[in-house]
DNA sequence: GCAGATCATTCGACATCATCGAAGATTGTT
DNA sequence: AACAATCTTCGATGATGTCGAATGATCTGC
């Protein structure tokens, strides 16, 4: 691991957070400031980073906008999920997304790549992008079910957020068992989903999952079987030998 | 500008291209491949880039993704746009596009940030996070005529492209008398389109467009004289002093 | 089924290059 | 007007990234 390219990436974490003085990334990071300098400044040569021309803060820059969007116009994954959820979202009145792993060293999250809106004509935010932590959403639930085991800690969202590591061992073995995982308010209020995972040849590749309002929860047998032939649908395309897919269940 | 770090963005620059090997990294970026292996290895850990499993070819990775999103989450921009996007595309029947500049070394484009899509109930692609070269669009020339004196080659796009400097220029100058910068299929085949400068309070911020299939260009007076409203009161909205912004012309 | 090629990866020595602390410049504040 | 808090620059030090060659795995063609 090269360390200036690590801190330079560490950089671009921090700032994830909120728009920040050279001083605090420099304090946040354990780093001298001068240091720090010479990365944001490289950062900002590529678009990475801007500087605020008023206050001298940094932001991230543009050049992250273009490069989430090819990653996302490169992702077969959303391709073939965009070809499947009109039509499940139609058939359950959900909205549909599809997410991805994120494993870092201490993280475990998914990012929604993509999002077919309910399609009640409502106007609502598009959430591609997003990130979420895996225990608390129904579609890190189907991906930890047949990914490696959760470790880190289990930050609690809401009240009924699972904290405890006990009982998303025993959540995670029913999803195992169904093939489906579901979340009732664990993530944000007022919202419960389900979700499938999605296999693709080398095995997990991401899952997809219908949301609904609480007041539509719990979804009917039928979103479910619904839910389940389009991930099953969808893995085929991918490549997928089998669903659900194997569990490979090792660091 | 630190070495590895410039490398790093170079070697995320050379993968929004497409996926490639190590060894095909290594030559266009003319390093030696276990140098772009400590790089991308890095850059995986933090999720920057993915490996394929079964090809061991690269690809960007979902990190980029988020960052992307955290970006135009805390885009100022495109919050305020967000407010009048709305009410401009229902006047005008046009989809609404808003972009800031992306000026690197050699090139400089446009990033599209925020997409209004067409009132006409049809399904569009959304299109935040494209990139156009400056010269071909009307953001770009918008952002042109106020910033930064245009500089670099300008690649040809379609048939109607501006290729010939002096024809450039002479476009922006009518943009700064008029404010208001056209486009009619220089860029993409079929698509024409308005842009406006936005100003904040450092000067130039951005550009707000409206975007016409070829079918319905020129566009009626009306449609100026919106856009040229919205263009006024978002840029009121950042703080801006003046509309038309200053021209900062300097390099 | 074997040989060759191609690729990613590891390793170690060298010298470049990033790092750090302090000083300088600029801005906003008391 | 003096102070405080910024970002930025600079130069010496040695830690660290770079490179080429060797290794191992994978795939291709015969």
């Amino acid at each position: 691991m090269i360390q200036s390219v690590d801190r330079a990436m560490r950089v671009l974490a921090v700032l994830r957070g909120r728009r920040m003085s050279l001083g605090e990334m420099a304090g946040r990071l354990d780093l001298a400031p001068s240091t720090v300098h010479g990365i944001v400044r490289t950062l900002v040569d590529h678009g990475m980073v801007v500087q605020e021309p008023d206050s001298g803060h940094y932001r991230l820059g543009p050049a992250t906008l273009q490069l989430g969007n090819v990653y996302l116009d490169t992702l077969e994954l959303r391709a073939r999920v965009a070809g499947w959820a009109p039509e499940l979202a139609r058939r359950t009145g959900c909205a549909v997304r599809a997410a991805v792993p994120l494993l870092l060293a201490d993280r475990q999250e998914v990012v929604v790549v993509a999002h077919e809106p309910r399609p009640d004509g409502t106007r609502q935010m598009p959430e591609v992008g997003i990130v979420i932590p895996a225990h608390a959403c129904a579609l890190g639930k189907a991906l930890l079910a047949f990914g490696p085991d959760p470790s880190g800690t289990l930050p609690s969202m809401t009240a009924d957020t699972i904290t405890d590591p006990a009982a998303l061992a025993a959540d995670l073995a029913r999803v195992r068992a169904t093939g489906i995982a579901a979340e009732a308010e664990e993530a944000v209020l007022g919202e419960c989903g389900l979700a499938a995972p999605l296999a693709d040849a080398t095995g997990l590749a991401g899952a997809i999952g219908l949301v609904t309002p609480v007041s539509g929860w719990p979804l009917p047998a039928s979103a479910v079987d619904a839910l389940r032939d389009t991930a099953r649908a969808v893995s085929r395309e991918l490549g997928g030998a089998a669903w659900p897919p194997a569990e490979a269940r090792s660091a």
